[in-house]
DNA sequence: TAAAAATGCTGACAGGTGTAGTTATTCCGG
DNA sequence: CCGGAATAACTACACCTGTCAGCATTTTTA
């Protein structure tokens, strides 16, 4: 498929964050983003962008003096290969050891159980939907 | 809390989930059941075991020369943290993003669905029974 | 009991990562 | 036109990871 990147690392993720947040970025932009958080050179900042350029992860226009960089693969899709590599490594690849987990790790409240019912209901009518086009056509 | 170790990379997770898996292990057995995955030396598989022991993610006896390793942390607590840190590195916290990832990413079937909604409702009740013990206390 | 197999220790090495200093270049304000 | 601020390039380094070879010691076995 499309998606055959290195993984990404939690400071890597953190860059991408950014960069999917705000579309596109300078090294500048990062910087102060990143600086709000934790004290960290520019010059780090640097040298991450430029490898997660050379990886595949970002592309950058040289512009008028900055470079811009830009995602090069959306953020979905990026987060759902990664969930999927960790129900595979972690959970022998069943998606319900990884909601079990979730569910049990304190962090959850009574208000996110309905929410995330409701997201099964969508993911429910989603297959409906198709069953029913597969019928039709 | 307990769980402060550094976290667990691909390989030595894979270790983590054969010695979890059988309880006890020695290196012949890891080695084993990795050999039927890849070509892999004996020392390699030494190696990692020694510097998990040296992270505390596992001890050993020496029993009659040879090495017995164990997993110091239960397997459900590390899986816990380990989706608390996806969640919280790659979702904002929003474990709805998470959920809503899985179920776009994979191929998921009804059946699976309908175990997730499962899943929810024994949470659900689990809350419930919090909330009474409470109030009855 | 001597050879063979198993076991463990030490060291090595290449590649990745997070961190950043030094140097070179370029642009803007005066 | 010049000097300082912004920007990027190159280099460095310490640590982690996966990989393993060599050697020493112990246990098994023929």
């Amino acid at each position: 498929m499309s998606h055959s990147l290195p993984p990404l690392s939690r400071a890597q993720l953190e860059i991408m964050n950014i960069v999917w947040d705000r579309g596109e970025a300078t090294v500048a932009d990062v910087w102060k983003v990143l600086s709000d958080r934790r004290k960290v050179a520019r010059n780090t900042v640097l040298t991450l962008l430029s490898r997660l350029e050379e990886k595949g992860w970002l592309e950058c226009d040289t512009d008028p003096h900055a470079h811009r960089y830009r995602a090069s693969v959306p953020r979905e899709a990026t987060l759902g290969t990664m969930v999927e590599q960790l129900v595979e490594s972690a959970f022998g690849g069943s998606a319900e050891g990884l909601v079990m987990a979730l569910l049990h790790s304190r962090k959850i409240t009574k208000e996110e159980t309905s929410r995330l019912r409701a997201l099964i209901d969508q993911a429910e009518a989603r297959f409906e939907d198709l069953a029913n086009r597969r019928a039709k056509k």
